[in-house]
DNA sequence: ACCTGAACACCGTTCAAGT
DNA sequence: ACCTGAACACCGTTCAAGT
């Protein structure tokens, strides 16, 4: 409800929000955060960099917009099953819209939207834990921790298959560093540690987690 | 093992590694990570920014040397105690050591270090799990499991705390945006989310990790 | 050997002026 | 009303040249 999104007589806008937001989405896919500059973004739309600053104040809250536009494509997790399976749903949900972008996680864990897909999202999570029995303070602290522990392995994730395309390019450093000093544990552990399986490791969290749950609850009853 | 470190004659160095990631990590509690640039931390050195290079390649590379030196500070939890309490006291470590600077978990997040303080941290962590006999697969799991969830609560943490003292900035956005909008559960709960008591967030979601394994433990034997 | 000086190719952001 | 052009105050990085 403010000036640039009012329609009116004039030429008609060549920017918006939303289709510079959906343009950054593309540019980030294409080539990452640290190549996301505000004059790139502006040329990729025909636009000098400083008419982007009709729309977005700073480019924090272009990329706040951003990370709000990707949680948009939450699939919402089906609202049958028990609290335990809707919550593992949910906490999947976000890891899949994470990793819907390159670099997704990054652009995530730098912002704080405060839009109707990330409190929506925040919302059901505590809605599922509270119909199912938990306390309020219980309730929002599972979602801190399943969102704080989805962030943070999502970022490893993308951290670890991001420059070429798929040999992580640290896992031979690591490989190195490890044989050449003196970690038996990390060495015989390895190869799990290298591995990019990040679905099996996502869900063993995501199982400890909800199972860690399981047990709180049947001592509060 | 190589040309900047070995003392020869001629001038006597003003830079050195060690010197250099101690100032620059003084220089981050004093500015925080984004006014943490090459030219400044040369500055605060009494040199040129070229001359940083001779002992980082990169920019990247000096930060990944500040996150190996902030976990030199980890504090070696106790060897006593059973295996849950020592995987407990590892990750609290773990959180101290990022939240001792400002900025400290992005730091973190943001590089992938192979040095002796990281890998002796990981291989702590997989040494408790094998000892109390958790197999290499479920260790290793493990250790991503609590890794990525203590580094996603940390940088939630600094996050809040970060700009002018105490009030979070963003808790009065939250709060306006939740009240407006129709989310029942967020607003019951969101006295509990917006609370500053993180170390309590923390053990919750730390626990929730332990009892699950605790579980997955009984149901292997 | 170690550092300076100066440059290169960029950044985010602002703002008078045009249309 | 919407965008351009040009500027301001920076960046990370490189490298010949000095000492």
């Amino acid at each position: 409800m403010s000036s640039p999104s009012t329609p009116t007589r004039g030429r008609p806008a060549r920017l918006d929000q939303a289709r510079t937001i959906e343009t950054a989405l593309e540019l980030l896919d294409e080539s990452g955060l640290d190549a996301l500059t505000m004059r790139r973004l502006a040329d990729a739309m025909g636009v000098q960099a400083g008419a982007l600053y009709r729309y977005f104040a700073t480019k924090q809250d272009l990329l706040t917009a951003m990370a709000e536009r990707m949680l948009a494509d939450v699939i919402p997790p089906a609202e049958d099953g028990n609290w335990s399976e809707r919550l593992t749903g949910l906490a999947r949900s976000m890891r899949t819209a994470l990793l819907a972008h390159r670099d997704g996680a990054r652009v995530y864990a730098g912002t704080h939207s405060t839009g109707a897909n990330t409190l929506g999202f925040a919302d059901a999570v505590i809605g599922v834990l509270r119909e199912a029995g938990f306390g309020d303070e219980d309730a929002a602290r599972t979602l801190l921790a399943v969102a704080n522990f989805t962030l943070g392995h999502t970022l490893e994730e993308q951290a670890a298959l991001q420059p070429g395309n798929e040999a992580p390019a640290d896992a031979g450093r690591l490989h190195e560093a490890v044989t050449a000093g003196t970690y038996p544990h990390l060495t015989a552990t390895l190869p799990v540690l290298t591995s990019t399986d990040f679905t099996a490791h996502f869900e063993f969290g995501l199982r400890l987690l909800v199972e860690g749950l399981k047990v709180h609850r049947e001592r509060q009853a």
